[in-house]
DNA sequence: GGTAAGACTTGGCGCTATTAAG
DNA sequence: CTTAATAGCGCCAAGTCTTACC
């Protein structure tokens, strides 16, 4: 979890300050009653400055019009030809520019990321096989026969690689290294043999994801297991025997004693208030006070439980392990349209309490626990249906093959419904994924355009329209979120649209730079935003008018939703929403910072910073933070050391190269000839190795609070990175690990070392 | 048009397995 | 060989966006 936590950790640069709570409140009734700010600027329409025509308007119509240089940003945009503004507006872009690449609508891609003509045949006999084969009966999970033909065919031909690889290899190693690599190497191709190249196939028709789909059902977590007798629950200092239901949300509650959040007073009164409602009538009227609970006994109970299985044998955890195993190959897996699926999450949310982040309303509620009863089943019609467990029934099954989950339930916090769904490496997953860079391709064709019209949008009459323009300068400039309307009940976070005026702060001049605005405000999973931007002069007008007559807590952008927005967005592109920015944006400036930071002769360590620094770029624009490692001060002083050492290391041996050279020259021998070489070599291989870990040490320091996972796993297109690794001679595995590799199959096979996003 | 429900992506954290260091 | 650091991975919360309904 994020202690509160969060933004409170020392060593996370951002936190605010335990008192410091402007920007991050609790919702107050008056900002979301009927007083909204939106009805009430409605009603003043007729003092809108700009309908009126104010002076400030017609200050903004005289202005240059030439754009002040985008001022240093942390990314750099392709620069807006101001002389091409005319009249354009939204849909008529869509008219204007029809397609330069034609949208597949089987693919769902456009014609450029298609397999050539030749394949397009092979894909149409494909799926036509499958429909005969899917006519022909039920899937059966064992005996598939297409994939047994496959699975054939390719640990044949893996089979004579290996015995020639094997020939070569006789002979030039020794025995012990070339059992080894052959069996490396069976095992990979093996894995090879394994998976399904479905990026070569066709779509199903519009909206069908599947049309069939066949699996066990959710994996059920274990039932509660009663406390030992010689564990009390303690109320007053007197042990107290609890029903079976009361004492299993109490050790909810125990095992999280370590934790801080149990000091919170909303999780207190959360987790007491849902408690009592498990209790019997006889224990609500004894336990009455949290204070008076002492849980502190069976948190000990736990305790020393996870240390017992901490310190089991070698054999025992193999066990363990090969039970797990078997759990996971028995549900861990699905049979969609003949093929066997990886799934995402197959076991069902245990039961505990809930811990939203930042600071949640709900924190410290039960999660009960979900029966089957309360899931619905998903599969296909002509297949076996999951057994529920033994004396249960499902609540429902359906046969849906236009949604892609297995398994739903309600969850009871908010009730919001959750599924069961399938891995990232799945065909289903991975082919929305090449979408999603594929559409931030398109709006790579289309941004210049986009980016005149919002530009224009400016300086409109309509408030509407200069809200829209400012807001998707944000989301465009700073990768900001969409930020959609949220619940009263959930942590108090905003996105762009729903920033509101308390959020930025306005400086005419600040440290020599013009028309400054610093935003605060804390995002998805209340992490801070904290930047100082230098914008357009048009843009600070702007929100300078947007804040007028408005309180702190009102809405900036009173006029416009995200629904607003992606709806004009999709009208200028289809397919197109705020989120595809932060896509194109963020692929964008890798592809940028891998040319401009990548040089042939590097080594491969230094390509590698190079890769990582790039990365970093995406993270940083894209406000990707994590609190620092617990660890990090003290492996920074380490490396440090290390360092240190290493420094007086090549000192010594630069002295030594000095001595050495001077002995030359007063005696010159052969001998002496070859000390100084030695030396030579000497001091470059340490200066090298220093070289190395000063480049570690850049990088860690560098990463500290910067989280590089999510940009690189969602956000940018992984063909980038491959062509990246296969221009410059990098292995593939030094970027992405395995679960990545998975993930992105698609992309290590299809794209060259030539791909352009 | 506005809202709620539904489906799917994105996100950081912390546990566990693996690797490196001692 | 043990221990510490790091990487991998699962978990599940929290977003985005679409669809259904009034």
């Amino acid at each position: 979890m994020r202690p509160q936590g969060k933004t409170e950790h020392e060593g996370y640069e951002l936190a605010l300050l335990p008192g410091e709570t402007k920007n991050c409140k609790l919702r107050t009734n008056s900002s979301k009653s009927s007083h909204s700010p939106k009805d009430r600027h409605k009603i003043t329409d007729d003092k809108d400055p700009v309908l009126q025509g104010s002076r400030a308007e017609k200050d903004w119509k005289n202005k240059s019009s030439k754009c002040s240089p985008d001022v240093k940003s942390n990314k750099i945009h392709a620069k807006v030809k101001q002389t091409d503004i005319s009249h354009t507006s939204l849909t008529a872009l869509k008219e204007e520019d029809v397609e330069e690449q034609i949208f597949d609508p089987i693919s769902g891609c456009t014609q450029a990321c298609l397999p050539a003509e030749n394949d397009l045949e092979v894909r149409k006999e494909k799926s036509s096989a499958e429909k005969k084969r899917d006519k022909e009966g039920t899937v059966n999970i064992t005996k598939d026969k297409t994939q047994g033909q496959k699975k054939k065919r390719s640990s044949h031909s893996t089979e004579h690689n290996e015995s020639k690889k094997n020939k070569k290899a006789k002979r030039e190693e020794d025995e012990d290294k070339e059992k080894r690599k052959a069996k490396g190497e069976a095992k990979k191709a093996e894995d090879e043999a394994g998976k399904w190249k479905w990026w070569e196939e066709g779509k199903h028709a519009d909206g069908q994801k599947w049309k069939s789909l066949e699996h066990k059902g959710p994996l059920f977590p274990p039932e509660y297991e009663l406390l030992p007798s010689n564990v009390p629950f303690l109320y007053d200092g007197k042990p107290v025997q609890l029903s079976v239901a009361a004492e299993e949300v109490a050790t909810f509650y125990a095992k999280m004693l370590d934790h801080e959040y149990t000091t919170k007073e909303t999780f207190q009164n959360n987790f007491f208030t849902d408690w009592r409602e498990v209790m019997t009538e006889d224990e609500r009227k004894l336990i009455k006070k949290l204070s008076k609970c002492d849980f502190s006994k069976i948190h000990k109970y736990f305790v020393e439980k996870s240390e017992e299985k901490k310190n089991m044998t070698k054999e025992e955890k193999q066990v363990l392990k090969e039970e797990a195993n078997k759990l996971t190959e028995e549900y861990g897996y699905c049979l969609l349209d003949g093929h066997k699926e990886k799934i995402g999450n197959f076991r069902l949310e245990p039961p505990g309490l809930f811990r939203g982040r930042g600071e949640h309303p709900k924190m410290g509620k039960l999660k009960k626990r979900v029966q089957p009863e309360d899931v619905i089943i998903n599969c296909s019609q002509d297949v076996k249906v999951p057994e529920p467990p033994a004396g249960h029934r499902w609540k429902r099954i359906q046969h849906d093959n236009t949604v892609t989950w297995l398994a739903s339930w309600v969850e009871n916090i908010h009730g919001h419904i959750k599924y069961i769904m399938l891995n990232p490496s799945s065909k289903l997953k991975g082919e929305k994924d090449w979408q999603k860079y594929e559409t931030a391709r398109k709006l790579k064709l289309r941004v210049d355009a986009i980016r005149r019209e919002y530009r224009m949008a400016w300086t409109a009459r309509e408030m509407k329209q200069r809200q829209r323009g400012v807001a998707l300068y944000f989301i465009d400039k700073l990768a900001l979120r969409a930020g959609n309307e949220k619940d009263d009940d959930t942590a108090d976070t905003v996105g762009c649209c729903s920033l509101r005026v308390e959020h930025i702060t306005l400086h005419q001049h600040q440290d020599g730079q013009d028309y400054v605005v610093e935003f605060d405000f804390l995002g998805k999973d209340s992490i801070r935003y904290y930047n100082k931007v230098p914008v357009e002069k048009q843009v600070f007008k702007n929100l300078k008018l947007f804040m007028e007559n408005k309180d702190p807590e009102d809405d900036l952008f009173d006029r416009i939703s995200t629904v607003y927005l992606n709806k004009k967005l999709n009208e200028a592109m289809p397919g197109l929403t705020a989120k595809v920015f932060r896509t194109f944006n963020a692929s964008t400036t890798l592809q940028e910072q891998l040319d401009k930071l990548t040089v042939d002769d590097m080594t491969v360590e230094e390509k590698l910073l190079a890769y990582n620094r790039a990365n970093r770029a995406v993270a940083i624009l894209c406000n990707h933070q994590r609190a620092a490692p617990k660890t990090f001060e003290k492996s920074m002083l380490a490396l440090q050391e290390k360092i240190k050492k290493k420094k007086e290391e090549v000192e010594k041996a630069k002295k030594e190269l000095k001595q050495a050279k001077k002995d030359h020259r007063e005696q010159p021998s052969e001998k002496s000839k070859k000390l100084v070489e030695k030396k030579e070599k000497a001091l470059k291989r340490l200066s090298e190795q220093l070289k190395k870990l000063k480049l570690q040490e850049t990088d860690r320091e560098e990463n500290k609070v910067i989280a590089l996972g999510t940009s690189k796993l969602n956000y940018l297109d992984p063909r980038i990175s491959v062509a990246w690794c296969k221009k410059n001679n990098v292995p593939v595995e030094k970027i992405y690990n395995k679960t990545h590799r998975a993930k992105f199959a698609w992309a290590i096979d299809m794209a060259d070392e030539n791909f352009q996003f």
